[in-house]
DNA sequence: GATAGCGGATAGCTTCACTATCCATTCCCT
DNA sequence: AGGGAATGGATAGTGAAGCTATCCGCTATC
């Protein structure tokens, strides 16, 4: 394959194929000449997976090269790759990290999380450290009616967790393992996100129009 | 409240405060004279929000104030709100809508959906083709063994989504609530994102530490 | 009455993700 | 074997986004 067929079977203009080329987030391919290369079936499923990491996950080209620097190491420890993945999921620090505020916000969801008996990494841990975020944020607002809605997400996040890493885990091979987290990782949030969206609209419609038209419109 | 005060209070720099004000995100303050003007305790909320908005939902200025035209519009029905936040959180279409394997992924979700007998309004629903959009991705990528997690996301997202939604309805005014929307669609999309990534760190570690050292960091 | 700060307008900056243009070389068709 | 198209590689340019800097004439305050 080279690489105009490349760029025709993935949708991808040729140009841009040439620059994730550059970037590094796709390998070259098999050199048959001084300017010729031979592309295979593998290189067609990374250009699929940036695209997807890019364009449904969100993720900027510069963390998408992290993602899958760390997913090509074959002696990275696993941990290390979902690591990888959850700080180009997250790497976005709000300015007011350590203000006081912040360092409540963060005792608080550590606190849940620790009264759960999670097991959390507690120094330099994104996550953490981006649910501090949001609930200084909702402090901030001073909405407290939203307060226990944080306990909704505890809940509804431990059995969904578990699930995730048990299919992950599943997958046979180290290598599928290791596709398995950057895909569930990535996707994994945007499919949840729109399902959450897809939820909150049927419920209101149920709330709001229940009592005044009664007119269901799906089901 | 002058301005420079409204920077300081904030920590937002002074020029920036100025360019939310070109862009209409934050309203003009009271005029006291030709150069001067008063702004209120309301727009260093507005301000803060506008931050959080931006800063934590990574929303961008546009949405933002999409988002804050349409709760600011006193006589817009309550779902049109909830449109407008979901519009900002979701608004970014995969190029593939409308292929075949985009429509199979719509339809599998819209199936799902109509199962568990949601609401859904077919027509122009960016949270089931967001949600399309991931599946579909998901499939092209050829991992079966996540498929199983589709039903993982809608059985947790429907109790969510109802405590959700009933949270923001009990917040009394009109007003409240509409803020309530805009903050708990934006902001509980991170906390809920941020959980996830916390929750599946805890059992990633659990399952494979667990056999090898077993030394629990948090708890 | 000096001077610091104000609002308003305009222009500039940086980053990001591409996109376009060259070039010498090579493919491949006739 | 000859010639147009495509290739790898390098370099430069583009457009949007989100600020940031500078200037101006005016005003509040000391």
């Amino acid at each position: 394959m080279r690489i105009s067929e490349l760029s025709a079977a993935s949708g991808v203009p040729l140009p841009t194929v040439k620059y994730y080329l550059r970037e590094g987030l796709l390998p070259a391919g098999e050199r048959t000449a001084r300017n010729q290369a031979e592309y295979g079936p593998e290189h067609l499923a990374r250009l699929r997976l940036i695209r997807a990491l890019v364009e449904v996950g969100r993720l900027s080209v510069a963390d998408v090269h992290a993602v899958l620097a760390a997913s090509d190491n074959p002696r990275l420890p696993l941990n290390d790759v979902l690591g990888a993945a959850h700080d180009a999921v997250t790497r976005r620090a709000a300015p007011n990290r350590g203000e006081p505020a912040w360092n409540d916000a963060r005792a608080l969801v550590l606190d849940m999380a620790k009264q759960r008996g999670w097991q959390v990494h507690e120094q330099h841990c994104a996550a953490l450290e981006q649910a501090a975020d949001a609930v200084a944020a909702v402090v901030a607002t001073d909405m407290p009616e939203l307060y226990p809605l944080i306990d909704v997400y505890f809940e509804a996040v431990e059995p969904m967790a578990r699930r995730e890493v048990e299919a992950v885990l599943s997958m046979g091979s180290e290598d599928q393992i290791v596709r398995g987290v950057v895909i569930g990782t990535v996707l994994g949030e945007s499919l949840l996100n729109a399902l959450r969206l897809l939820a909150q609209q049927s419920v209101s419609t149920e709330l709001l129009e229940g009592g005044e038209a009664g007119e269901a419109t799906g089901a």
